[in-house]
DNA sequence: AAAAAAT
């Protein structure tokens, strides 16, 4: 941050107009992050079309947004802009984020094109002016098959986490940008380049490509303190519920490889009190956006999410994020730990790994130039001391059973009316690991996630 | 093999 300070300018000097200058400041963005300095005044020069290779998303959104809203011509009721997005999540964030951008220029109209909702209210709303849209693909594919939309004047085209829609994406994306004018620019946002971004440069874009590169060592990585810690399959869900109950308080976002786990260890944080929720594309979207909104404003600390929550969130303090699963690529590995230290911030990236998966951990270092610290295992004291505490606070959680009568609750505090709270503790606790047969409390554990 | 995206 201090090493880029020098280059940094303020909005006002890259060519941000006044209006949008207000809204930021309203929004308490002060200085442009070094992405923005480098982008903003290309985009406003209307020149050349833009690849920006930047590995975190530390002020994309701004970096497209803030100049293409500037760009926008009010008298044209027809669309202008188009932004892409592989996750109706980050979708939903970006529009989100231009509308805030926007305050002060209420008559630029946007629009949300994702899908999992109902689609005749996006039909009927495109029939009124509309300049920037902000789309998933699959949805705005469907609606160009209705004629729904007509996209035969845009001016601008953005492709937002360009890697991950040419690769996973690549039919819709097709299709649309076979749809849009030749005459129009494109801005593409993209971690890494690929052969197959290479040739949609090379095929789809005009011959002036400026491409823009985020200094990794300043952007990519810093903040994020990498660690990794080995432990044996059966141990696996007590260290994590031990590393949870030190972080209380905190926000962090739990990575699965597959949406049966994410349920499943949701299931098991709900079931040991933990404030979580499960985010995976197989939820209903009104689902996911209760989840992620309820993410987003604290109202849970911790997210259990599969890959679709890797790229683009942007979710203020979120101090941790934990590999459950290793990534099945090293994008992966920066995608997810980018969650964490976002606007200069400071997080911990902790992979959790099994004996066999530690060779892996050096290819990720020697991959992404990053070492890997030793993460301190709780020892196995603590842990069962941990799992005690667990216990207790589910205890403590437990909402008195309104059905039992009064009666009957006083006829139990009679029996019990001369003990101590320590005497009714011991006998509490005796009396659970008597029931269980174990000799140490363990966490309460679901036998089964909901499969999907 | 799994994840995302259309109903």
């Amino acid at each position: 941050m201090l090493k880029n300070y020098a280059m940094l300018k303020p909005f006002s000097d890259l060519g941000i107009n006044n209006p949008l200058q207000q809204s930021l400041k309203a929004l308490h963005i002060t200085e442009p992050t070094a992405i923005q300095v480098k982008t903003i005044p290309v985009v406003l020069n209307q020149k050349e079309d833009v690849v920006v290779l930047a590995k975190t998303g530390t002020g994309k959104t701004a970096a497209f947004g803030l100049p293409l809203l500037q760009l926008i011509d009010i008298e044209n009721n027809e669309v202008q802009t188009l932004i892409l997005a592989p996750t109706r999540e980050l979708g939903q964030q970006i529009y989100n984020n231009l509308v805030s951008f926007s305050t002060n220029t209420p008559e630029i109209t946007i629009a949300s094109i994702c899908g999992g909702t109902s689609i005749k209210p996006q039909i009927a709303g495109l029939k009124d002016a509309t300049h920037i849209v902000v789309a998933t693909p699959g949805r705005l594919v469907d609606l160009i098959k209705r004629d729904a939309i007509s996209l035969k004047n845009l001016k601008y085209l953005v492709l937002d986490e360009a890697d991950e829609m040419v690769s996973a994406l690549k039919e819709d994306l097709d299709l649309i940008i076979k749809d849009v004018p030749k005459t129009r620019r494109t801005l593409l946002f993209t971690a890494t380049m690929p052969g197959a971004i290479k040739q949609l440069v090379q095929n789809y874009m005009s011959k002036k490509v400026v491409q823009i590169e985020a200094d990794m060592e300043t952007v990519g990585h810093q903040g994020i303190d990498h660690q990794y810690v080995v432990v044996e399959p059966i141990e696996k869900l007590e260290v994590l519920l031990h590393f949870l109950n030190s972080k209380e308080g905190e926000h962090g976002i739990i990575f699965c490889k597959t949406k049966a786990a994410v349920n499943k260890l949701a299931k098991n944080l709900a079931i040991n009190k933990f404030s979580s929720g499960a985010l995976h594309g197989s939820l209903t979207q009104g689902i996911r956006d209760r989840i992620m909104g309820q993410f987003r404003e604290g109202f849970i600390d911790i997210l259990v999410a599969t890959d679709l929550a890797a790229r683009g969130i942007d979710v203020k303090d979120v101090s941790y994020v934990i590999n459950y699963h290793l990534p099945d690529t090293y994008d992966a590995y920066v995608h997810r730990s980018g969650r964490t230290a976002r606007a200069g911030a400071k997080g911990l990236s902790l992979t959790i790994l099994q004996q066999e998966e530690v060779v892996d951990i050096s290819d990720f270092e020697k991959e992404l130039g990053i070492t890997f610290k030793p993460f301190k295992k709780a020892d196995a004291q603590s842990i069962e001391e941990n799992n005690g505490l667990l216990w207790a606070k589910k205890i403590f959680k437990t909402k008195p059973n309104r059905e039992v009568s009064e009666d009957f609750k006083a006829k139990i505090k009679t029996i019990f009316h001369h003990l101590t709270k320590e005497e009714l503790v011991d006998k509490i606790l005796a009396n659970y690991l008597a029931q269980t047969g174990a000799e140490t409390l363990k966490p309460e554990i679901t036998k089964k996630g909901k499969r999907h």
